[in-house]
DNA sequence: TTATCAACCGCAAACGATTCCGCAAACGAT
DNA sequence: ATCGTTTGCGGAATCGTTTGCGGTTGATAA
């Protein structure tokens, strides 16, 4: 059926546009019989306003955009599905850029979303990224941003993250209850953040305790874990237990562990960090630290149109907290 | 900085309106002088236009959307990753649904894509769809459509997913050439047409070679996995390789075949049908048939800019073929 | 009768661009 | 000198809404 306009509609009721509009947007100034009218007429020419022009008028573009460095597999798809579910309930609509970890890109992507106008950003930061005051500029008299998952929380803006350096220490303490002593954490990319955070969390643990001995170990590249851990369990082979910063890595360091003919948890323990699913598809099921990514997605999003519904530029800075889910990857050495 | 407006931006050059817009679209009429100066001030005071207002008078939102099922975390990355480039390489942006498998809900969504005037919509539809009629309704006069995975060919619109029902045919066909007698068929949900098509595919290759012995699995829900697998195999212990029809099945029969402590390829070989990255995460590695989830993104993108060009109304169906790629988990038992 | 005041509705100006016309100056040709 | 044509630009309508403001009714009070 062809769409209507609301001049359109107006001459078909023999109304002016102002009272269609107004009866259609229930104002006061309007006669309930006239606003029946206008609804019976505009439901039998099924009458839908064209929402670009509103926005032109009311200069809210109905729009938020999410700013990815990537879509992985095990992050992303929940990540977005809880963001899609906020973002559609407000009557609002979800675009999609991805910033190939690229910071250039992610300048270009930021400033491409204020000129169509976008009412929001929820940005989940580059690897490239480092020069805040770029940032920060260009967050001035423009669209809000929320900063999710990859933040970095000196920048004056509202973020949501997973906790970052405790839950390091809380999966060495955890290995160190049940017994490991020889404790090998793996991590991805140093030059991230989130690796830095959980990096750093895990030696202090260790040194902490004093009577622990960490190895660790770092992928420049995700795909080289095979390679990279094979040389690493062969050099350290006091190794009883590993500390898997991802699931990513969690797959991969599985595979290899299998491929090596390795038994999990009899030889070598794993405990990682996932959002939930990979550890129970995974045999034997992975002990793991739950972050949800759902979570995440939902409070960011949420976080965001507080700041669009209130205009409060207060800065939020929202820590998701992990709980510890115990399944078969770990054994107790007791 | 502000963003400023054509009509500033003019006053500020102390031109009109439509010579400064003629001037930055590089129309012939505007003098290669005047040109310059425009462009010049229009750098100095970072004019942008704004895309909504454009948009009222030309008709064109720069919006495509993608309307998914859900988001699941073997497909979708990639298929959004390679949609998401082609779209903005010719500088449209992407929007996301999810319609959760409701077919009400799809509807609606579509309807709203209108509504918001996105210029064209990639659709993958969910299992509940049916009737024909509303979509085709729907699709006249509005947004083209274009709809991709998720299929129904005999709908009036172009449509891009992987090869039907001879892909089942070619697994049989090699599971048998490699001595195979008793194959095991795993399939999700027979209400979806693509179980449909594999599942059919399937048994017709199995009656057509007369010397096999077939077994067909179908899973209305893929968590019941471990256990309805358990079960077959309990009650089929002859079958000596199973076919898989995805990577969301084949990362459990995986599971599920580790916990029963069953030797992959030895005892029971695997072959699977999956766009690459799975396959190669487990031990030992799956042979598969190879469907690349980007090349369907990318070939459904093109397709819909190229009705959006064109205004060619012309309907194309496309099959993408799938690869054999021979890793680990199937036995020669000849 | 007339002033007052709701209640109800329409006019017209935005919003920020594109684009159809028309108009003046410049120019070459007759 | 006159006429047509090109060149370069401005005026104003338009896209489909929202909304401030003013105007018309009819009822009520003075």
């Amino acid at each position: 059926m062809k769409r209507i306009t609301l001049r359109e509609l107006a001459q078909a009721l023999n109304m002016s546009i102002s009272t269609v509009s107004r009866a259609l947007s229930d104002h006061p100034d309007i006669s309930e019989s006239t606003k029946e009218k206008v609804r019976e007429a505009s439901a039998l020419y099924n009458y839908k306003p064209n929402l670009r022009a509103r926005y032109l008028r009311t200069k809210s573009s109905g729009l938020v955009a999410l700013i990815l460095p990537e879509y992985n597999m095990f992050f992303i798809p929940t990540l977005m599905q809880s963001i899609s579910e906020v973002v559609n309930k407000h009557n609002y609509s979800l675009l999609v850029f991805q910033s190939d970890d690229s910071f250039e890109k992610e300048l270009d992507i930021i400033d491409y979303c204020n000129q169509i106008s976008v009412d929001g950003i929820l940005l989940s930061l580059s690897n490239g990224f480092n020069k805040d005051e770029d940032l920060k500029e260009l967050s001035s008299d423009n669209a809000p941003i929320v900063l999710l998952d990859k933040v970095l929380p000196n920048l004056k803006m509202s973020c949501v993250s997973v906790e970052g350096d405790e839950i390091s220490q809380r999966a060495v303490s955890y290995l160190r209850k049940k017994g490991h002593k020889h404790i090998g954490g793996v991590f991805a990319d140093p030059g991230i953040s989130i690796s830095q955070n959980r990096l750093k969390g895990f030696t202090e643990a260790i040194e902490d305790y004093g009577d622990l001995q960490g190895y660790v170990l770092s992928l420049e590249n995700v795909n080289e874990t095979d390679r990279e851990l094979t040389r690493f369990l062969k050099e350290f082979p006091e190794i009883t237990a590993l500390y898997v910063m991802s699931d990513e890595i969690a797959m991969r360091v599985y595979h290899c562990l299998n491929k090596l003919n390795v038994k999990i948890p009899d030889e070598v323990s794993v405990i990682s960090i996932s959002d939930g699913s990979l550890p129970r598809l995974l045999h034997p099921n992975i002990t793991h630290f739950y972050h949800s990514a759902a979570e995440i997605g939902k409070r960011a999003a949420e976080t965001l149109f507080h700041v669009l519904k209130s205009k409060s530029a207060e800065i939020e800075n929202i820590s998701i907290e992990c709980q510890l889910v115990e399944l078969d990857s770990v054994k107790d050495l007791k």
